[in-house]
DNA sequence: AGATTTCATTAAACCGGTTTAACAAAGGTC
DNA sequence: GACCTTTGTTAAACCGGTTTAATGAAATCT
């Protein structure tokens, strides 16, 4: 009962071998003669040894292992987003034998505490405006794929990113269709580049057949507010409806739309007959077990995050490529809008 | 610009010191002038110099990374409970400053294949019966905390487990007390020590007040079955009403009683008047969000996870505690439980 | 049988850090 | 001025593996 660990040289030593041999018999990437072998492997299943990861990851210089880097509020809990981001990541990392560094810590202020993190490759979400982070990394030689859009604009790093202005248009363009004008618009935060872009392409949809934005109302989630994403949807309509004038409400994730049905149902509300609900959704089975069930535009952030852990294994494999994927959304009707009448 | 990336040897070639004193410069745990840590530090800026943190971990015997072991299938997302769970460990952790290493692989079959992760504690997730690698964490001398009991029972192995046989018995206490005896259960699989717990604490409640209990219909989910929690609540409905007799329905989670709850709309079931419904609730946000809002014995995975962090976290520092928590459910009474008249 | 190739093994260098022990220079005490 | 601390620095050993180049033995070819 040793206090401590045995290593490759406790093996080779009892086993009257060299440690090289005992490495190869472990890596197999060299031939070892089968009674050395045998007797090896005896030795180190008595001595109760197993190759240290860190070890070896020094010298081979590779650790099968991927980062992904996603801030956390001490507070909040993760979003659907994220965490089907991470289902998609995982996934898509666990088929190709890396396992999953998932990095929560906030950025050190200290420069000296930077570090080469024990990774092949790192996933960033959430990039932010001019983020040193990326600097860094290419520097420290470590292959980066964002999820979302690196600002300003840059030819050499991989990215993927919803099309964000697309779902909002396509959002524009179906309501719009179906003869809704007076929109309730319950955003994301208003510093975050998303809630630009689906804002941008709601007006966008607009524009392109030339009727005038100024009925859709716009109201931004804000971390300040205190309370979670279902919440924020339940009282924007408990505290506007009546209020203000609006026909259809376009739901920033499936949450709130969770919240918007719930304040219709107290409030007597009948969706979709006197109200229309659409949702942002990232996370496809919500929607589908409400009543009525949500029409929504998905995004499916568990393949744009498969897409970034694929486009990084590609990338740890050769570091020279280069990819930038911009994902469209999909409408998905279902049950929460009608045709205004 | 160098093809390869600068190592501490580099820096103090091009300063003009030691490889201790850059050592000490980062790490700072030796004192060192103040003319000489600028220097380090202008040259270290330089060469685009960061410390290794695989080299570290291997010379300090300190990752500070926590392992978290959790199968997932290729097919199926997370459950509410692992993503719950996961975000207690990772609350836990980065409030320590620890990461967390997400190790999603399968088992290796090949015993030369195992290594000592590059971590400083693990949790693993649902223990098999007479897991083996319980002791081969032993070996490695990494500390272990399980979610979920071991089996056989183990004084010297740290858990946290929710007490399932509590909630079974909390949720029969309470639909006995408002009248029901016709009860579905819409159970866990079969072959998880949960759901067998569960169900024992279930009869229990009736044994304490000498019902019969017969007149409880227990259904297990099933891995075959290739559709969603959800799905699985609602098909049980829409199979069994009219054809089995029950008053009250027990839904393993907030998922299946989502399910539930829209096969009753479908069916024009008034929940809770003429159908009960309870829910054993992994995600507290779900279950305040349906209407009626959903009647549920917490279980808190979160806490569950952020228990097991805590006792890891004590672990590593001092590896001969040992501390087995289980943790009671919580009744939460809102609106889908109504008394039998 | 001798020359040549193949195979298994090893000693030593290496991966990129930390840490120990030794030491020189500067400062403090009497 | 001799003696003791303190402070800053370094060379070398170390963490636990992998890999290269060298070597000796066995197998194959003439």
């Amino acid at each position: 009962m040793g206090q401590t660990v045995a290593t490759i040289d406790d093996v080779a030593k009892k086993a009257g071998v060299s440690k090289g041999t005992v490495s190869s018999v472990f890596s197999k990437k060299r031939p070892i003669s089968r009674q050395v072998t045998e007797r090896v492997l005896e030795v180190a299943k008595d001595l109760g040894y197993f190759p240290n990861h860190v070890a070896r990851s020094l010298a081979i210089k590779k650790t099968m292992i991927a980062g992904l880097k996603m801030p956390i509020s001490k507070d909040s809990n993760m979003s659907g987003f994220e965490i089907q981001m991470i289902n998609g990541v995982m996934k898509e990392c666990s088929k190709n034998g890396y396992r999953l560094l998932l990095d929560t810590l906030p950025e050190h202020d200290d420069p000296t505490q930077f570090s080469i993190d024990p990774v092949d490759g790192v996933i960033m979400l959430n990039p932010r405006k001019q983020d040193p982070r990326i600097e860094r990394y290419k520097q420290m030689g470590i292959p980066l794929v964002l999820v979302g859009r690196p600002d300003p604009e840059d030819e050499t790093v991989c990215y993927v990113d919803n099309n964000n202005r697309d779902l909002g248009f396509k959002v524009g363009e179906y309501l719009l269709g179906i003869g809704h004008r007076d929109i309730l618009f319950l955003n994301a935060a208003s510093d975050m580049t998303v809630a630009y872009d689906r804002e941008n392409g709601l007006a966008g949809s607009f524009a392109a057949q030339g009727i005038p934005y100024g009925s859709v109302q716009v109201l931004n989630y804000s971390r300040k507010m205190h309370y979670n994403a279902a919440e924020y949807g339940y009282r924007s309509i408990m505290e506007t409806f009546g209020k203000k004038h609006y026909t259809a409400v376009i739901a920033d994730t499936d949450r709130v739309a969770l919240g918007v049905l719930r304040a219709a149902r107290e409030l007597n509300i009948d969706v979709p007959v006197r109200l229309s609900v659409i949702a942002l959704s990232n996370d496809a089975t919500v929607a589908q077990e409400t009543t009525p069930k949500l029409t929504s535009v998905d995004q499916s952030a568990e393949i744009l995050g498969a897409e970034a852990a694929k486009i990084l294994i590609e990338k740890m494999n050769d570091s020279s490529i280069v990819h930038q994927r911009v994902i469209d959304a999909k409408l998905v009707i279902r049950e929460s809008c009608s045709h205004l009448s």
